[in-house]
RNA sequence: GGAGGCGUAGUGUAGUGGUCUAACACGUCGGCCUGUCAAGCCGAAGAUCGCGGGUUCGAGUCCCGUCGCUUCCGCCA
């Protein structure tokens, strides 16, 4: 080692010892004679002290010294003078004196600083990404992000779990994300696929008799991105079997509520997490990924406004729609400026309109007050509970417009009104999905979830009959309004599994073709068994307070989906497309 | 594919039609300096205002196009 310690290491108990240091120039204070040098590693910042008194050639060689050159520096320790002490620095009562200096390496001037947490853009950023690493954040976020995947191995480990690496290089099948895709050399004209997730290897390997799998598995689908969806990305992937879905909730339930305080100052909300069914997420938060941290519910007044005068609920309720509101408090003083952000807002989300009543001391104040009679106001207002100084957002449309309106509606005021306490974890299950949702444009159902999810066992039946109905065993968790994971039951006969390909309208062939591996392995003995896959850098995300998941991903990609620092994707070679047997169109 | 935001010395910003001959801070370079820790003081260098076109007597500033980054919609079994 060309260190005896690190740099968050001294103390004053080391006064008078003979040390080693090594690492980064972080800053330098030179005053000429005497030279203060703030030498930082992984582990923390030392200063050390050159005077010309004590070694001229170690502080000759110190006037060189820029920011960022690597060096490696024997001196000792001492305890520094009364007064000199840094309190705000963990090794702030001492100082090393310096009798030896090497240059390791000298260094550029930065593009950015790296001593200062300046905001840089974030394009410059991805492009000197490994000096970016190197500043505080990332380097909070990268062990943070070790910590929670450690935290995972040990936990499953501890409980039986097998860490399987399953291929990158697999089967391209025609339902979910876009593929990515790689050529063979060796079979012209025939492609692999990296996998979207692990999903059918897992399963067979339940099949194979492992019983409790995970994986830190790699994924990738080549769709749009997203603050947090990026184009390959990282899964804590887990399959159990003999178990029901109360046994998966549970388990990865016990691994967050460990976790959380194990590797961050944040707080679970509730544990054992609330459960909403799919339908009672719509209703009461108007998403599927509800952020739970605050109430503000979705409050239905269908029912109160059935013989309404006003034509807008009319024309709304005889389409079989319906009527919805939330309550925020305190807003009744809302400009006709801020009311008309929400609306704009409202408008964005597909919502005609935005209704309002604005619960004013001389009363509710409301564009739409002249068309509803007392009695609708009276009840609107005592439905919603509605108190001077609330105001209230209605909007009327069908089920999903009204619940993807207000739902947002929903955020934005929690935003607004500082609901969103940074410092807790909201998680929660949301359970009994549809199995499968019919999909206009190509005609047919296809799976929610996906297609190898068990319909519950009494809607079995549904799928010849009425497929739309059927429930599925399947849930997702979320966590502050982010879907950070989702799993579920998986079919295990092979009898079923082919009902379902022909639900989703694949040919007895077409089923074979695709998945004849998978429905081939169900006819030898596969147990029973379902599991669930949680995103990695999402949670790493909520867990570190960062805004997107490139904040804790060491290499990301851009929003379209470039890697600055490397320019990839690339041309390739004649050569190397001729290998390939790939011709480029254009 | 669509909508919005941003783009000015190495970095972060200011400048919203006319002494802008582009300012400030940090950084860089040089000088002075033996107790600093965002060291200090003095001085200096450093910008085709993302790129292209247009409007105008005059464009960093307005308009159009384009590129890059980003947020959202579509997409994401």
């Amino acid at each position: 080692m060309l260190k005896s310690h690190h740099c968050g290491a001294l103390r004053s108990d080391h006064a008078g010892e003979h040390v080693a240091l090594a690492g980064w120039v972080h800053r330098r204070r030179d005053h000429g004679n005497l030279i203060f040098i703030d030498l930082r590693d992984r582990f923390g910042i030392t200063q050390l002290v050159f005077n010309p008194d004590h070694s001229a050639t170690a502080h000759q060689i110190a006037s060189q010294l820029r920011n960022e050159y690597v060096i490696r520096a024997l001196g000792t320790v001492r305890t520094r003078p009364e007064g000199m002490r840094n309190p705000d620095m963990a090794t702030g009562d001492v100082e090393v004196m310096i009798d030896q200096l090497e240059i390791l390496n000298e260094s550029r001037e930065p593009v950015f600083h790296i001593s200062r947490e300046t905001e840089v853009d974030e394009a410059l950023r991805l492009r000197y990404r490994y000096l970016d690493l190197r500043r505080p954040r990332m380097q909070r976020n990268m062990i943070l992000r070790h910590r929670v995947t450690r935290f995972m191995r040990e936990y499953l480990s501890e409980r039986d779990f097998v860490e399987i690496e399953t291929p990158i290089l697999i089967k391209s099948t025609p339902e979910g994300a876009r593929d990515y895709v790689v050529p063979s050399r060796l079979h012209p004209g025939r492609f692999y696929a990296l996998p979207q997730s692990p999903q059918q290897l897992k399963q067979l390997l339940m099949v194979s008799g492992f019983e409790r799998y995970f994986q830190i598995a790699r994924c990738f689908r080549d769709e749009d991105q997203r603050a947090d969806r990026q184009p390959e990305f990282t899964q804590l992937d887990v399959e159990m079997s003999f178990v029901d879905h109360e046994d998966v909730l549970q388990l990865l339930e016990g691994l967050l509520t460990e976790l959380v305080p194990a590797v961050s100052d944040k707080r679970v909300q509730q544990s054992p997490f609330p459960r909403l069914t799919h339908t009672e997420a719509m209703a009461r938060y108007g998403s599927d990924k509800p952020d739970v941290r605050f109430e503000m519910l979705l409050i239905d007044l269908t029912d109160l406004l059935a013989e309404s005068g006003f034509r807008v609920f009319q024309q709304v309720l005889q389409a079989g729609g319906q009527v919805k509101a939330i309550r925020a408090p305190g807003c009744a003083g809302y400009s006709r400026r801020q009311i008309d952000e929400l609306t704009e807002l409202a408008r964005e989300h597909g919502a005609k309109g935005l209704a309002t009543i604005q619960m004013r001391d001389e009363g509710p104040h409301s564009p739409i007050a002249r068309f509803l009679s007392e009695a609708e106001m009276t009840a609107i207002l005592e439905r919603t509970g509605a108190e001077p100084g609330d105001l209230l957002l209605i909007v009327a449309d069908k089920a999903p417009v009204v619940a993807q309106v207000l739902g947002q509606l929903r955020l934005e005021m929690g935003r607004r009104l500082n609901l969103l306490d940074d410092d807790v974890l909201a998680f929660a299950w949301i359970t009994d999905f549809p199995l499968l949702e019919w999909n206009a444009e190509e005609e047919r159902f296809e799976a929610v979830h996906h297609p190898f999810t068990a319909p519950f066992d009494e809607d079995l039946d549904l799928l010849e009959s009425a497929p739309g109905r059927a429930r599925a065993k399947a849930y997702d968790i979320v966590a502050n309004g982010y879907e950070i994971g989702g799993g579920s039951i998986r079919i295990h006969r092979r009898d079923v599994q082919s009902r379902l390909f022909r639900t989703i309208g694949m040919t007895d062939e077409e089923a074979h073709a695709q998945f004849g591996h998978l429905l081939e392995a169900f006819e030898f003995g596969a147990p029973p068994h379902g599991g669930i896959a949680a995103g990695l850098a999402r949670l790493v995300m909520l867990l570190a307070g960062e805004p997107n998941i490139r904040e804790v991903m060491a290499f990301p990609k851009t929003q379209s989906a470039v890697d600055l620092m490397t320019n990839a994707p690339s041309g390739i070679s004649a050569r190397q497309l001729d290998d390939l047997h790939i011709q480029i169109k254009d």
